[in-house]
DNA sequence: TGCATTATTGAACACTGTTCACTATTCTTA
DNA sequence: TAAGAATAGTGAACAGTGTTCAATAATGCA
């Protein structure tokens, strides 16, 4: 045996979700295995297995980090922006760039699936949370007089749209007939959206 | 050894894809196998894979037959509806119920991914490219002298949202603050975005 | 009836997540 | 310092996965 107390706990579970982050990038989504993060922090599963509960709570760490990047992504564009419409344009081109640039990694986080009973733990949801209050507040700058509750809904609705381009379009749904830019698709779907918003 | 000759190659095609369709909706995604399904048509796994290529090519048929149902659902509610808008509408809730309805079918259309090198096969994309064609219409007619490129990317963007609303929502990245009711998240963001449409 | 053909099998391989009896190292106490 | 308790870490084992392929048994044909 070698090392004992080498690493606390926690500094495992770091190392185990860097080493998680870096075979996602470097061999896509579908090759993470226990074995194969348990090797690459110089342990065995079987450390893995004392640290994490299971092999979804360490996907759920990765993913929490994952929202966290893509929160940070969105909100960089947004600080210099003159108007709500141009913010919300270029959160929406950030997100879709963050995919695009980390598509192991934005994949998993939305294609992982825990076990039938288990819940998404509240913290995860109060992340999810965070991001689209990032969203809400150009809506509410566009209709100041619209109530928070109405925002929120709408910053669902301009999300799922962009999430939804994003996920037909990094997976190949949309290439059939005519050239076709995600970047342009988003920001025309944005466009056209916040009319409608604006408009009510 | 059983019965030889009983099913043609076809046929055994024909029984697996029913049987994997089957466990999906009983046990839901992730509990396919090659060796259930083998068991459910009561041959061994060899079998199956004298007839399919491997698991890909199965399940690749398996979203063939979704594809199928999902267009023929939106068909039928827009049959009859009065005026482009709510035809749009019908589809986009129709499109719902059939992801609400078929969880684990339509999850698997989506999450589902060819490995590296292959790629989609183009009679799949022709399917994919039927159904955006269907939405396509109700778009030109609410601007006729549109030329069809614009209306399909239009039909790329409203379904985009119809879609990432539906992946979003029924994978309950969504439920995070006051109600939700992905109906009326639907409408709203396919009335929305019509209005902007349509006005430009 | 005997032979060639071929549909079908199931054991084997390399992988997966997960468990747990065991081992070796450290800490505590005498 | 020596003995013993506590525990970090291991790795073999289990049940599952997709996939292959030599062996087998049922059929059609001569």
């Amino acid at each position: 045996m070698a090392r004992r107390n080498d690493h606390s706990r926690e500094e495992i579970q770091a190392m185990a979700i860097e080493a998680a982050i870096d075979i996602l990038n470097n061999e896509g989504p579908g090759s993470l295995s226990t074995r194969k993060v348990a090797k690459a922090i110089g342990y065995t599963v079987g450390t893995l297995y004392l640290v994490f509960k299971n092999l979804d709570e360490l996907i759920l760490q990765v993913n929490a980090t994952t929202l966290d990047e893509l929160e940070d992504g969105i909100v960089a564009v947004s600080q210099d922006q003159l108007n709500p419409v141009s913010t919300l344009k270029a959160m929406a081109l950030a997100y879709l760039h963050y995919a695009q640039d980390n598509f192991a990694r934005w994949s998993l986080l939305f294609t992982w699936r825990l076990p039938e009973g288990e819940p998404v733990p509240e913290w995860f949801d109060a992340k999810v949370a965070g991001v689209f209050e990032k969203v809400r507040e150009p809506l509410q700058q566009l209709r100041p007089d619209s109530d928070a509750q109405t925002c929120l809904q709408a910053a669902r609705e301009i999300w799922s749209g962009v999430h939804g381009a994003c996920d037909l379009g990094l997976n190949g749904k949309l290439s059939f007939g005519g050239e076709f830019k995600p970047d342009t698709l988003i920001e025309s779907l944005v466009e056209n959206y916040l009319i409608g918003f604006a408009k009510a």
